[in-house]
This record gives C-alpha cells, sequence and structure tokens, in this order.
DNA sequence: TTTCATATTGTACCTTGGGACAGGCGGCCG
DNA sequence: CGGCCGCCTGTCCCAAGGTACAATATGAAA
C-alpha cells in the first residue's frame, strides 16, 4: 500500500510531525500549507490516496475547499482534522461526504484506521468512476442521429417506432441499431439497456399513441 | 403538512414543551420515553413524519435504536436532539443516515427546518420505497421456473440458449417468456431489463461458450 | 477538389420473437 | 377423485431483428 495522503494545514509544525508519522507508516505524503495550494496541485485519480484537511486554516476554509472538490468531481476522500470542532460544521462536513472527522490531538492508529477506511473508499470509487467514465466514453462516440437512436430502442421502441419518430424507413434504423451495438460493444439490448439505465440516459418514455 | 413527529426523549417536561411548540407549528407529535417504547409501537410508513430523537436515554441510546431501526429497514429519518454531543457520535450518527444532528437548546425555526428536510425526504425515501416493493412484488409472483428465465432473458440469453441452459426446448422457454411478461406487466424487454437493474437481481452472466 | 464521416435507402435472406391453437404430465387440495 | 396449477411441448404463421451486398447525398476536412 502506496497511497498518496495530501495533509492540508497551516500549521508547519504539525504538519511536519503528521508527515514524518505517515511516512513511517509506509504512505507517501504531500502537504500543502493551505486550500489554494492544493487546488493548485490538483492530486489526479492515478493513485489511491486521501486528504487530511484542517477546517480553520487561512483563507479558504476546510469545508469550502470540500465544496470546491465536490464541484471539481473530485473523488478524493476527505478526513478532517482538527482542532476544535462545532456539532453544525462536523454535520455540514459528513453530509458533505467527508469519510471522517477527528480531533487533534489524534492517537495513530485512530487516525490509521480513518485514512484506510478512507483509501479503501477511493479505491472503490475509482473502480466504479473508471467503469462509468468507459461507458460514457462508448456512449460520446455515438453520432447524434445515433444517439437517438440508442434512446428511442432502449426504451422499448421497436424498429418501427423508432423509423416513425425519427422520420425516416425502418431499414436506415437497423443501420444505425447496427452501429449503435457496435459502438456500445454489447452484443444484446438487454446490456444496452443495462448501460443505459446505470448511465442515468433511459427516462421510461412514454408509449407511442401510433 | 401534517406530518408526525415521534420525539424520543427520557425527560418528561422536555418532551412536552417539545411537544407543545411543534404542535403549535401544525405537526402532529407522538412522544416515547425510550427506545423501547418507539419500537413497540413502531410508526409505519403509512404517513410522512420523521423521528426526533435524543442521544442518551435510559435503556437502547439513540444511536442503537438508530442501528435497530436500519436493521429493520424504516425509512422515518432521525433527527437527534441532545444536550451534549461529543465529535465520534455525531460523526457516528450522521454517517448511519441521520436527517441531522441538534444540540439543545434549540431555537424553533431551525429545529423546524430540520423537521422539514427530514419529512420532505421521508417523503422521498416512502415514494421510492413504494416503487420498488410493487416491482418487487410482481416479480415475487413468477414461478420459479418463469424466475429463472426472468434471470437469463434480462442477461440478454436468446431463448434457444435459455433453452439450453435450462434443459428444455425453445418453444417451452417462448411460453415461460410469455407469462413473464405477462406478469412483470411490461410489453418490452427493454422494461424488463430496466425493472432487473432497478432491482439489483441483474447479474451480468458470462456469454454463453456453445 | 478529393476524401471521409454521416445519414440515408434498397433488396434479399435468415434468425428470433411472439401469438393462436392444442395438448400432455404430475402434484396438491377440496 | 376431479380440478387447478405449474411445467412442458408441438405446429403454423407472422412480425421484428439482424446481416450481406450495394448505393446515394451532403457537408466538412485535408
Amino acid at each position: 500500500m502506496h497511497a498518496y495522503v495530501h495533509i492540508v494545514d497551516d500549521d508547519d509544525s504539525f504538519r511536519t510531525a503528521l508527515e514524518r508519522r505517515l511516512k513511517l507508516a509506509g504512505y507517501r505524503v504531500l502537504t500543502y500549507a493551505s486550500a489554494r495550494q492544493l487546488l493548485d496541485r490538483l492530486p489526479g485519480d492515478e493513485e489511491a490516496g486521501c486528504i487530511l484537511l484542517d477546517v480553520r486554516i487561512p483563507g479558504m476554509s476546510g469545508p469550502e475547499l470540500q465544496g470546491r472538490l465536490n464541484e471539481l468531481q473530485s473523488t478524493l476522500p476527505i478526513v478532517f482534522l482538527t482542532g476544535y470542532a462545532d456539532t453544525a460544521t462536523t454535520v455540514q462536513a459528513i453530509k458533505a461526504g467527508a469519510e471522517d472527522f477527528l480531533t487533534k490531538p489524534i492517537a495513530s492508529d485512530q487516525l490509521i484506521e480513518a485514512i484506510e477506511r478512507a483509501v479503501a473508499r477511493h479505491e472503490l470509487a475509482r473502480s466504479q468512476r473508471a467503469r462509468f467514465d468507459s461507458l460514457r466514453a462508448l456512449l460520446a462516440r455515438l453520432t447524434p442521429r445515433e444517439r437517438q437512436v440508442f434512446d428511442l430502442i432502449v426504451c422499448g421502441r421497436i424498429n418501427k417506432q423508432v423509423a416513425y419518430e425519427l422520420g425516416t424507413t425502418e431499414r436506415t434504423i437497423k443501420a444505425h441499431r447496427h452501429q449503435v451495438m457496435e459502438k456500445m460493444q454489447v452484443q444484446s439490448l438487454a446490456e444496452l439497456v443495462s448501460i443505459a439505465e446505470r448511465l442515468g440516459t433511459r427516462q421510461p418514455g412514454g408509449a407511442v399513441r401510433g
């Protein structure tokens, strides 16, 4: 386990001490004195890891950074680590998806436990994200027309209905449908529907009245 | 809005005061002096509502009750309301799905806000649950054989393959398949797959090697 | 201007799905 | 025991999906 731990804290000595502790525990550690710094050298998703984040840091606060990272679709789990914790902030942080909320001083084993949970969650999130993204990539390769056909067939329309709704012929739809199956790398309608369902691109769509 | 608020607190006077406040705010209120009492007269899902729960109550604690209710598949959101809140308990409660975690004394408007959020969430959860349950009910009406056919066709098998895997003929599968579509009240394979996906009864299942 | 991707359409043929109609076998319950 | 249900099976036929082979048109890119 060579997971990255990103420490964001304005207290130099605390940061250094924590860095040393975690390196001894086998982690790769990167430190940041402010939220800004972390955003500037934003860690990607290439490696499993997590963020250890102080609540009160100069400039952008911990929860603010959390919000920003959420906006940026970051999957990096956050473990808050702070001196004083008021209930509202704690609740807000956890609701916003933080993996944990710990108070200083913190026992090493308890911290490591939290980090391990966070890293495990990150690994899970990454793999889910990877699957999701690869499906989205496939979908993105469809031409606009193919995408229209895709949407209709995963809603259960038969070729004839699709042809009617798109103002073309059944033969043409067969061609597009073939392309769709090809590009989405599926052999059956069932798989196609399953993908659509998982990507959330499937609105049941009323039955046709023709 | 005639939502039910279930107050669980061992402090008689607090319970009564809170009950009065909430009734004035238009809620229907039920009070319980212990976790046991609430479990005994367990509120169903018929009406929207939420639970106001103290952390430290005699017998089963707030978080313990929360765990028990989660086991029981309760959808009733919990708003913790307690005098003293340590961080670990707060984090644990929110992670376990509590809607909020407030400390006494609490301003009415803030409490009402939390209750409103909880009730809204309950309404959402109830409607989702209802849809889910109705699908499960349909699925439960399938005979064992039909269920096997269902599982295979939503994985993309064609009749011939299903027949082979179940050691019977294509004709028989057609009959079962017809029954499945009938009982599940769907007109297309797409809808059937969608249901399977939402019910999580669909394991991709490897391609057939025949 | 040539080339490429996209969108379109056609014919012919085969496979798969699905309905209509009809029947057989075995277990469970009143 | 008779009837109901689950399960199985058959034939005929049509509709829908899928493929091979082929071709046209248009706009954008090289």
